[in-house]
DNA sequence: CGTCGATGTGAACAGCGTCAACATTTCTGG
DNA sequence: CCAGAAATGTTGACGCTGTTCACATCGACG
């Protein structure tokens, strides 16, 4: 019966752990360095050991909010199987749209987070292997036909422009709540891969 | 000589005033109700008589930066003139695009307090007409035959997703700072085009 | 075994949003 | 015109927050 140790053991992930909670349901703006500290047994003055300040932390929640997109992101690409196609290479580049999206309206608080602006920078960038799956399939789409080569050098930061913005337009304040976005989201999607063409 | 009277005379407008101003230059999150009191020379507790909490007064200032948006779209509409021919309907559009960026890109805080998620609700809601604007634009490209018919019912939402991706994304955390972003903005807004054809 | 760096604690500070009680001014109906 | 009601501002307080500083405790290493 190890009746709290004096030393915790693996704070920082803890902290991190119950960040990413509080960020998920009660949004970003609303995370408490002391509640926080509470939730996991610590004085409040022992947070400063792993992060300078709140703002730090919540950088670093703003970095495992967007490691979780790309995972989800990863995830769906990998469900489209088989040998590259026409058809498959663009089902794929969609499913990683949808998967996108998917991710902002499911966890609309812990999106915010991921691409908020701070003052702050951290220590350790982004990995970028984690966001080269997009990348990856429109070398696809290319190598299948279904998209001309010219179109390489633009069509990252068109799709992404494309699924970022509805997916911020849907989970932002303007958005009556309530209402279905499906279908915007569906038509914005189906006008990127057209727009490739 | 009207050493400070007891009631300010319009402490409302005031204290939006200085929200604006505290917003475009510190941020939507270090908006402080003490700090707009004191810069209007009024009590913490008077802004209470004019806004339910700080949050309903954070919206109202999002919402006045919706209509500065609106405005400058409008604005950059207007400066095509003309009769409607394809090429300046394109025109139109596309200069609406760059005008949606470019408030981003100049007033990055108050594009971001625009379109903030929150969990209170204003009593009047955002005047539709505003943004019309873009509606119309996209009209206009179909009346001149830049378009087809078809494309009425998702150009709107497909044209406002890329440019409001674009404008979050080159805004955001992630976009390294110091980067220009015209080229990546340019290729968004002519796919945009592209798209609708 | 002793010491040193890493990690956690406690108390304190100023600043914050918010509220209740009270003061002053302006509006309005008899 | 004047009384009372409604609107608007002030004072003082509450609990909460981020942050810092001096101190305590622990693990590791010479």
């Amino acid at each position: 019966m190890p009746d709290k140790p004096y030393h915790h053991g693996s704070l920082e992930q803890a902290l991190l752990d119950a960040a990413m909670e509080g960020v998920r349901t009660n949004g970003i703006g609303s995370l408490s360095l002391r509640e926080l500290a509470r939730s996991v047994g610590v004085s409040p003055s022992a947070t400063y050991r792993h992060f300078p300040s709140r703002e730090h932390l919540v950088m670093r929640v703003s970095q495992r909010a967007r490691e979780a997109l790309a995972r989800d992101l990863i995830a769906a690409s990998g469900r489209i199987t088989g040998s590259n196609t026409k058809r498959r290479s663009i089902e794929r580049f969609e499913a990683i749209g949808h998967a996108y999206v998917q991710f902002a309206v499911r966890n609309p608080a812990l999106f915010e987070a991921a691409f908020s602006r701070s003052g702050v920078a951290l220590d350790q960038p982004d990995d970028p292997s984690a966001w080269s799956g997009l990348a990856d399939s429109i070398d696809q789409m290319i190598a299948a036909g279904a998209i001309p080569p010219t179109r390489r050098k633009d069509a990252p930061i068109i799709a992404w422009s494309g699924v970022h913005g509805i997916a911020t337009i849907v989970t932002s304040s303007i958005w009556p709540a309530g209402v279905s976005a499906d279908q915007q989201i569906a038509a914005v999607i189906a006008g990127l891969t057209r727009s490739l063409q």
